[in-house]
This record gives structure tokens, sequence and C-alpha cells, in this order.
DNA sequence: TCCACATACTTCAACCTTAAAATATTTTTA
DNA sequence: TAAAAATATTTTAAGGTTGAAGTATGTGGA
């Protein structure tokens, strides 16, 4: 095998993987809409959020997720009217906002994050637990490689 | 294993992927913006046009992209205005146009296309051509499977 | 102190994205 | 052939995305 079959294979690899990656994430997207009136970033912002009770800050924010910092201000504005979230000021420092999901925002990621779950579950359903865990800890390894090339 | 463990580990696949393809993504649109100032949007494009060297109606290639009609108007707006696409009113169809890449046009993806391969080559150096080859096989598979739950 | 720098966040302009509505044209049907 | 249905595309409204510029506040020297 030659190094330049070699990239083509790595190549394909990728278009696949996007491919693979975007058609499930369009399900995911029209089964938000759909289903929860909702969008893959709202989901991805309440997800963060749930995982830290405290609240973070919207630059926290912007690194969990790994967005831009306007951007987060935008989505976190349209969830802080539909009541998910609050912005609480933080003692001390007058720059800062702490983003917490409301009582209302934790019941209803609930819901969503369980049916998240359950569609997940049907669309990989061709890969059993084994091989779920084996490629999943490939990926992460391949993620954290990347992570290390950019820092 | 039990069902509920299992659907956990798919899960946990899933967060995976998502997040590795979106790194790999978010690299790949940071070289095309900074090395060429474009976007992956505009390079999907012309990857699919240089593929149907006749040229495809705005409705074929929203197709082969699989992303809105609307959509595909605004790119491909842009990408006429910068000489890259041509569009070619169809003989006895007032409706539909054929959009072709121009002699430039073919030019510069060429030039983007190698630089294009060689970054994957490089992000995915972990993956030997035999192990890409497999995986990428299992991804074409989900894939259409996924294609067959949703038509 | 005060001034430079850093930090936290928002605003902005440009682009991408979608679903739905609108426009234009072609084809089918009554 | 006139009306209805289908097809090809664009427009629109709402949201997501970024990098860069802007605003406000905090911090650490000279």
């Amino acid at each position: 095998m030659t190094e330049d079959s070699a990239s083509k294979e790595r190549l394909r690899l990728w278009l696949r993987f996007l491919k693979a990656s975007r058609a499930i994430e369009a399900q995911i997207r029209d089964n938000l809409r759909r289903e929860f009136g909702s969008t893959l970033p709202r989901f991805d912002v309440m997800a963060a959020l749930s995982r830290y009770s405290d609240g973070l800050k919207m630059s926290q924010l912007s690194d969990v997720l790994r967005v831009s910092n306007g951007n987060v201000t935008g989505i976190v504005d349209r969830l802080v009217e539909d009541g998910i979230l609050v912005r609480v000021a933080v003692p001390n420092d007058r720059r800062a906002w702490l983003v917490q999901l409301t009582p209302r925002g934790e019941l209803e990621f609930a819901t969503q994050a369980a049916a998240h779950e359950s569609w997940i579950n049907e669309m990989l359903a061709e890969f059993g637990p084994k091989d779920a865990a084996n490629i999943a800890n490939r990926l992460e390894h391949l993620e954290q490689s990347l992570r290390e090339r950019t820092p």
C-alpha cells in the first residue's frame, strides 16, 4: 500500500464519517424541532448546564461547548426568554454572569434527554455494546490527539 | 450487559463521534478560511460539481449535498459572483439552471482539494489504511441503514 | 493614583441553514 | 384548451455560526 493510497483511504474514511455524522445529526435536529420545538444548540446548552448545577459563566459555557462567545450570547438570550435559563449576577465581578437551568429548564431537559437517548439507541442499534465502547474509546483518543495538535 | 447500559454505551459512542467530527470539521473550516478565504459549504459545492463536468441543476445539487434548496441558492450566488461557477440556461425548460465550474473554478478546486486531502491525511494519521477502509465500510453501511429508516 | 493591560461579555457583519411561502414555468387532466 | 397539479427555483423569516470590534469592569504595576 503506497502512502498515496493510504491518504486516499483516510480521505474516504473522513467523507464517510462526515456523511454518517451529518445524517444522525439531521435526524436529531428534526426530532428536536418536531417533538419539542427546539434545536440542537439549545439542547447542547441545556446538557452542559445540567452537568453543573451551580451554573456556568458565559465564557465557561462557550469553552465547554467549544463555540464562540458571541454565539452563546444569542442562544442563552432565547433560552432565558423562554424561562429555561436564568442569568445570575456574580458577587464581586460585575462583568460576569452565572447561567443556570431554572426548575422548569431541568424538567424540560430531563424529558428531552430521555428522548434523545432513545433516538440514538435506535439509530445506532447495529453497534453492539462492546463495539460501541471500543469505537468510542478510539474516537476519544483521536479527539485528544487532535486537541494536542492545536492547543 | 443490560439493554439500559447498552443504550448508554451507544449514547457515549454518539457523543464521541460528534465531538471528533466537529473537531476535524472545525480544523478544516479554519484552514479553508485562512489559506483560501473560503468555507466548507463552498468547498462542498465545488466538490460536487467537479464530479459532474456537465453540471448539475440547482435541485440536483441540493439533493447531492443533502441541503435545502434555498440554501444552495445563496452559496451558488456568491460563487458565481466570484467567477468560480456559471449558471447555464437549460434548453426547453426556462425554470431550470445548470450550474457548472468555470475553468478558473476547476483550477481553484484542484488546489483546494489537494490541500484538503493532505490535512485529512495528517489528522487521521493514526488510522492505518486497513483500519481506515474497515471503519469507512462500516460507516457506509450505517449511513445506508439510516437512509432506509427515513426515505 | 492612574494608566496600561487583561478579562467578561455583547454587538456586528457576513455567511450558512432550514421550512415555508412565493414566483415562474411545465405537464397533466378534465 | 383551460384549469389544476406538479416541478424548479428564489425569497423570506428565524435562528446558528464565526472573527473582529466594541463596552464595561477588574487588576497590577509605575
